[in-house]
DNA sequence: TAGATTGTTAATCGATTAACAATC
DNA sequence: TAGATTGTTAATCGATTAACAATC
């Protein structure tokens, strides 16, 4: 059973699609066609039924796609109806607005652990997670069985910690680190390289000014 | 004079070469030909050559490209010879971490003033940066002619927050914010969607393991 | 000079857009 | 039924890869 190939710029996208049809969903809304929500989202209307029908028929002709259930068929695409087990490694501010973050708007991935050089003790202290030195990392994650290791930590470690993470059979890495790491191909890496898009914002701006 | 339009592709690729480039300088690489770069950076040789070539003959036959005189031309052509005027709006713990990653590693974004709903006044104040509460944005971004504003404000305030700096003349938004901002064309936005990332993670991790 | 590697044109591949028949 | 809008095929557009002449 042969599985059409998806093209990345279609995944890329789903996100997307899926946080504006979220918005629609908390204003009431309740159906959008195509051509609507091409208005809002940007890309065209044909794009919009191309990328859907890589998935199957989620629409209906002459009406349009029902927004709750088109946002809950994106969802199970991305793979957001699963339960994921995470830990932090690097706690600084960055490695805290994270935790934050998805412990207050990701409900299906779950923060078991938080590992940083200093253990630290108050203030920052995060919800029931244990907050834990590095050394302890690959048994934790091998005992747990962490599925994504999100790294926080200064570039040079990046690398060492990602090597760890994976002895210890963690299957994904979230990487918001400022380098690229080198890792098996079983392993699914994700880059948030925010440096890269500061210089992206650069070009722009001066072309613009030209 | 009509300037040949480089593609997007393109762009977000060359922050990515500068990376490299500046590692194999720092190791005391002093040469590299496509067919090696390639095998670095995971572009074909062939790409990496047409990619250059949007911009110039920066190699040489037979040769290859200068590690060191590459990195600069690249940094050229993102508009990093130029300074950026930057203000930080939103000064919680991504703000925070965020200023940090710019003052020591960014030397051309200049952060002149942060912003955030409270007057945050220990431990995290900011080198000389002043903090101030986020009415007087407008005013101070108008009065310092601020480049870039940097949005770090919960969601449901980063629309407004944009407007004002646009208003106040700021010409380029940093966002990363979960939202997408509605502004001018003359405006260059810049998204960090980390949600977005994380998500397209999940759907590569419940794909690889099918 | 011979060998290596670029710059650049041409060929291929893939993604986006347009068009329209199917159908609600 | 008539009108609207999808699902899907075909056409177009753009990006990547291959090939090779130019040249260091």
């Amino acid at each position: 059973m042969k599985e059409k190939q998806i093209s990345n710029a279609v995944i890329r996208r789903l996100p997307r699609y899926r946080r504006f049809l979220k918005e629609l969903h908390r204003k009431g809304v309740e159906k959008i066609s195509s051509k609507d929500l091409s208005k809002l989202i940007g890309y065209t209307a044909s794009q919009i039924r191309q990328d859907l029908n890589n998935f199957g028929g989620f629409g209906q002709q002459g009406y349009g796609y029902s927004v709750a259930n088109l946002h809950d068929e994106i969802s199970g695409i991305l793979g957001l109806d699963k339960d994921y087990k995470m830990v932090i490694v690097g706690y600084g501010r960055l490695g805290q607005a994270i935790a934050s973050y998805i412990s207050n708007n990701e409900p299906k991935f779950h923060i078991v652990g938080i590992f940083d050089v200093k253990q630290i003790i108050e203030d920052v202290e995060f919800k029931d997670a244990q907050i834990m030195t590095c050394g302890s990392l690959a048994d934790f994650a091998r005992k747990e069985k962490v599925d994504i290791a999100v790294i926080t930590v200064p570039t040079e470690k990046a690398q060492l910690v990602a090597d760890t993470a994976v002895r210890a059979g963690v299957k994904g890495i979230w990487n918001l680190t400022a380098v690229d790491l080198d890792l098996p191909d079983n392993v699914v890496v994700e880059n948030v390289h925010m440096s890269d898009s500061l210089h992206a914002l650069a070009y722009y701006m001066q072309k613009q000014e030209q």
